[in-house]
DNA sequence: TTGCTTAATAAGAAAAATTACTCTTTACAA
DNA sequence: TTGTAAAGAGTAATTTTTCTTATTAAGCAA
């Protein structure tokens, strides 16, 4: 991989995704920077999203309604998905078994470096709501 | 959700998916198809690849540089992802917890309605061509 | 069966999200 | 200070979703 520089747009673009919990899109960062940054383009915001999260920095957790989230936290971690809202959440990791990762290696001779776990469903909040539309129908 | 009619594109574009293993993005099916049905439009691939995976016909993988991709299988399993070349392999479920979905859903009270869960890496061949290129530089 | 009704489906265009590319600017090492 | 290659802005291209209008499948009545 190419040296990586210092650079004031993704130093900022850092900091806004450390600052929340939101797991924000390239969007999200982008509205929230332009008044700072008025020259700010959003492929900067792009390509800044994505090296950081190929140097392992921040992460990808997965396209919800139409747009890529990021996540702040890099340690492993299994995620909950609002299918009706788009939230997402922490949730304390789901390991796959060590024998698993193991198994999986030896069988097909994969380097296994990393996991993702997402349960997918409805929060709290949607969950209330599909009740009351039910009834209104 | 609405009624489902019979449709004949519909008809195809899964039987397509159900023939084979290699996990199609909507780009893969409309190249196979359009020799076959000249008039097909992309759209309609998308909006019936949706509606597939929406009535849990077919099941979606996610993004793989830069591309959805479709698994005919519908039944819980884990996939391993190849960051290099795009593979997709199916792996044997590796079930979350009933515990961990029971306490996730009493905490916070969700409805989980799923779940995915994908390990990422490097193919075996990748796996040699990395070596290659190693040894080369 | 035949024709009528209606709502789902299709095509094509347009919009939105993301990535790639070109040219300019800038960080940093020699 | 200067040479270089990374980073940025702006534009174009790609992928995916949405919208509009026309077509068609399927239930119903005669």
């Amino acid at each position: 991989m190419a040296i990586v520089r210092r650079s004031e747009k993704r130093d900022a673009i850092l900091r806004l995704i450390q600052q929340t919990d939101c797991h924000p899109s390239a969007d999200w960062v982008y509205q929230q920077m332009k008044d700072t940054y008025p020259g700010l383009s959003l492929g900067t915001v792009y390509r800044n999203l994505k090296q950081l999260s190929e140097l392992n920095i921040i992460r990808r957790v997965g396209v919800i309604q139409g747009q890529e989230r990021f996540d702040r936290e890099t340690r492993p971690h299994a995620h909950f998905i609002c299918n009706r809202c788009g939230l997402v959440l922490d949730l304390p990791d789901q390991e796959p078994g060590q024998g698993f990762v193991q198994a999986c290696s030896e069988q097909y001779g994969f380097v296994v470096e990393g996991h993702e776990f997402n349960l997918c469903g409805l929060c709290a909040d949607c969950k209330k709501i599909m009740k009351l539309e039910e009834l209104q129908s």
